[in-house]
DNA sequence: CAGAGTTGTTTAATCGATTTAGCATCACTC
DNA sequence: GAGTGATGCTAAATCGATTAAACAACTCTG
């Protein structure tokens, strides 16, 4: 029962334990090809495989990444960071500890710690959603950040394209044909990187169609489908040459709030009201009624692309800047031609 | 930058690196309280941390646990199994390894071997969802089965008790007077066992409570919003007399599909139709409008039991069968009293 | 004061691999 | 047949800790 060692192969094949560690990892420039046959056949024999911790205090490297983040495992949000990052350590033989920190300072300063004193060949840094945060000092360098970027910078960073994912989405409202078109944002968040990127790439849009746009078309709500009912409530009060006709949400779950709100009022969506959400969640985007429109975040993607740069198989285009992610859009059913009453205005256009 | 190593404390304290190691790990019998002391300081000075991988390799224990599963950490659906056994780990000061493998079974014997080449203490192997599996032949003795049991059992288990849950469920619906309550299963599934735990709990409710069922009220479809609208058509296509007050739903998704049909009927919810869920999916359940009664899956708890046995730090009570952790009902406010019309038949009750 | 027992510390083996330097052996060359 | 160069393999050092055994210096005992 007890683990096969390097040492019963050599005395398998009547060997020394170096000739057997030099066949394994494929250094037979000076070994005979008689031995080299006969080294892997008694290491098959007997079931070795190396064990990984010796190794790693001889060679220093251990094929072990840390990947370190505030909640990514435990939400909802964000797993499929963790399925592209974990992909690629498999695809590379690298197995990931992860390290949850719940936000807490010290658990993360611990953290680090634990992971160094494992000789982690890599760290990432990740956060739930896209943010700056100030690096914690004890980070490795050549730390990747993923879903956040550094304060200062000084690291590789992946974030997801907010901006051009802002004006996708009011791209394809202005394509339908909507000009009267609201944002719906988030109340006063954390440092709000990712709505006001959205923000802005929706105000690139309306700007480059010649549409300004009503100052009482951005409301705010918390992130949460009441949050976002309570905000498309103040938009459909308005009044009716005001009144907009599409609603961008900054999230899948606000935009569940809006059709909540559209509903109660007998509107149907798309027919009177067309909807884009943001972050292409699957159980909200895919299961409303009508499947929701969205931006979908590049989660997956990113989650890879960390790991690759962690491994070093890939260089960070420029190292300066964060790498953006591109958001492509998901067309579902939620988005359509603004209603009859609204078209004149939308005529204007040409 | 190079990293401090024991002999540097010694060099720093003037000892050997022996009585470093007996003094830090507190040994501290024959030491004496000076060069204990003399020893901590300079261990604080230099900025000491025991490097895990010597340390492993001459202790043959990690400190880290693997944890195999087939994607939990990559769904939004039992994060918080992760998130439990992360804590334990953490307070005892272990580190976990996470591989999902996509219930790829070479990639599962991969990693497998990974982590015992890592040296990990003890394995879990956890599943998604509630079900029996067959466990891979080289997984050590000891493996705790998270959400899933093995076949042949011999290794310590937790699932969620489906049985008690399908009882707390129909009881909340009894309790609120309903007689007609539909059970909208979930089509053929994998080998089914939380839906037919849960059907059983159900049934067992119905038969204390002297309501004998309608087969018609045992509906499926699959489990998405989509199936479980479908599913509601049919019940609420039944002839006045038949037609169920209530449903529970195999899971939240589901749910919000008999939403949906609801309110495609202009039924209202509760005041028409009353629902529970199952799971207690944040982004479902708590979002829905009304807020969804269900039954919660005690995924956190779960997590933590798995990874306190898994640790040594408790045992199962008993060995031999799964333990079952309590689902508790979650009240929101899709579950009330039946409908005026529906409340004749339910005086029968006395 | 020899022998036994304490006390405090160090020496050196050990965990299981990798890797450098070196030892044989053999084949050529001049 | 001495010198040179390959070729094939091994001895031994090494990574950074832990730990059993040994040792040195004291203190007691009888």
């Amino acid at each position: 029962m007890a683990r096969v060692r390097i040492s019963d192969v050599a005395a398998a094949a009547g060997v020394s334990t170096a000739t057997v560690s030099l066949v394994l990892n494929d250094r037979t420039a000076r070994i005979s090809d008689v031995t080299a046959d006969r080294v892997r056949r008694a290491a098959a024999d007997v079931g070795y495989t190396p064990n990984s911790v010796a190794r790693g205090l001889r060679t220093q490297r251990s094929r072990t990444i840390g990947l370190i983040s505030d909640r990514i495992a435990t939400t909802p949000f964000a797993g499929r960071m963790l399925s592209g990052a974990q992909d690629v350590a498999r695809e590379h033989g690298y197995l990931v500890f992860l390290v949850d920190t719940d936000a807490d300072e010290t658990v993360e300063r611990e953290a680090i710690r634990a992971l160094a004193d494992q000789q982690v060949d890599a760290m990432i840094y990740a956060c739930m959603w896209h943010r700056v945060v100030d690096a914690p000092a004890s980070l490795p360098r050549g730390t990747v950040f993923l879903d956040c970027r550094p304060t200062d910078g000084g690291f590789p960073a992946v974030v997801p394209d907010d901006r051009a994912g802002g004006v996708a989405a009011a791209r394809a409202l202005v394509a339908a044909g909507h000009r009267r078109i609201a944002y719906l944002d988030v109340d006063e968040p954390h440092p709000p990187v990712a709505s006001g990127l959205r923000h802005e790439g929706y105000l690139q849009v309306l700007s480059e169609t010649g549409i300004v746009p009503d100052p009482a078309w951005h409301v705010r709500g918390d992130t949460s489908s009441a949050g976002g009912r309570e905000a498309t409530d103040r938009l459909l009060d308005l009044p009716e040459e005001r009144r907009p006709t599409a609603i961008f949400c900054f999230n899948d779950r606000m935009a569940a709030g809006a059709y909540v709100a559209a509903h109660r009022r007998g509107l149907r969506i798309p027919q009177d009201l067309s909807i884009v959400g943001y972050d292409d969640q699957q159980l909200v985007a895919a299961e409303l009624d009508p499947p929701l429109t969205t931006v979908a975040l590049p989660h997956y993607e990113m989650g890879r692309w960390a790991m690759q740069v962690a491994l070093g198989i890939r260089a960070p285009d420029d190292p300066g800047a964060p790498h953006l992610m591109p958001c492509p859009i998901v067309d579902r059913d939620s988005v359509g031609p603004p209603p009859a009453t609204a078209a004149s205005d939308s005529r204007r256009r040409t």
